[in-house]
DNA sequence: GCCATGAACTTGACGCATCAATCTTATGGG
DNA sequence: CCCATAAGATTGATGCGTCAAGTTCATGGC
């Protein structure tokens, strides 16, 4: 990060017999560094709010949301997994924890013995029907309310279209497995 | 996170007598999916081309770039914290790491004992100076050529009043202590 | 000069994410 | 039927970030 100061580039532009004069203009370095700034400061702060009004942390928050998706609250772990856009072992890890703290329950799947199925208790219900109307507010209160209609349109097409630029880039994640890389499962 | 889909939110204003009716809608619920992927993907995507590319990570090349910034590559630990807005805890953890790598290095500040001065050995500074290149032209590539000027301009206006936003919500980290939270130093 | 207060920094414990094995179960070709 | 391959999931190691103590040093009142 960092995209370093103007000293920085001019060392590195005389140093280095790069091909990429391509620096940041002062108005980009401006864009890039509040762009950074709201990545830093956004998620810890929704995370927080959640740890401290409900105890949830984000990640348990999504798979617990995941699951509330369905009707019965039972989903196949890789399932899950890729709705959240995850890796398997991301998610695992997490599940470990969860189900230590009686939030999910696993069990082997009757169709596929490989798989795990992954189901709310009634403890992880509760505790996400009590999280969530602080969470959109929070969430409301942060975004939405800090922005003009207009300004929320623009905002959705530049991270349509950054996000766009990041997937286009050969960032080919999707944990160590070659799984199709789904997102964009929630819209 | 994961603002949750209808069926969550219709169970919450079912069950919960709750004071908060102010549910997103499906436009809103859009662009909240679309920042958060953004959120979930583009830091991700800078951290793993820096460490690819270069060895370094993330919050590595942030450290060597606030070094940089500083014509002797000296800095007191407490003011690169400021200037980084992360807490000294973080600060001190990565620092271990990087001085034994070799990249930094620390000694007892002369003019306030409890200080420590760090400083940037000529491995950090060539490590810097060789990521740089790449570092920018990913940022670029992903941020800058994906948006047109006017959409640049958008963007930087909702970066800026949604992490002001935030700032105002009472989120007022800086580690433990009671720092004046300095942010925005870099600009 | 002495001590309370507080600032600067470190440390340890813990949750979280990634990466590289591993283990188990399907599945398809011989 | 048997084995190679692949898919589903877990595990362990390591780096990172946060929180809560803890340590060391500076400073101001007495």
């Amino acid at each position: 990060m960092e995209t370093h100061a103007v000293r920085t580039q001019a060392e590195a532009r005389d140093l280095v017999p790069t091909s990429e004069p391509r620096w940041l203009n002062e108005r980009e370095h401006e864009v890039w560094l509040a762009l950074r700034h709201l990545l830093w400061g956004l998620q810890p702060a929704v995370d927080r709010q959640l740890l401290h009004d409900s105890g949830l942390s984000g990640p348990e928050y999504s798979v617990l949301a995941t699951l509330t998706e369905n009707p019965d609250g039972v989903l196949r772990s890789g399932t899950a997994a890729r709705m959240l856009g995850w890796g398997r072992s991301r998610l695992s890890h997490l599940l470990r924890r969860m189900e230590g703290k009686g939030l999910i329950s696993r069990a082997c799947s009757p169709e596929d013995g490989r798989g795990q199925d992954i189901a709310l208790t009634p403890a992880g219900r509760e505790a996400i029907i009590e999280a969530a109307p602080g969470h959109v507010g929070f969430v409301r209160s942060i975004v939405f309310d800090a922005l003009t209609p207009e300004q929320q349109d623009s905002l959705l097409v530049a991270c349509q279209r950054i996000s766009a630029a990041i997937e286009a880039s050969g960032a080919i994640e999707c944990d160590a497995d070659g799984g199709p890389c789904d997102a964009e499962p929630t819209a």
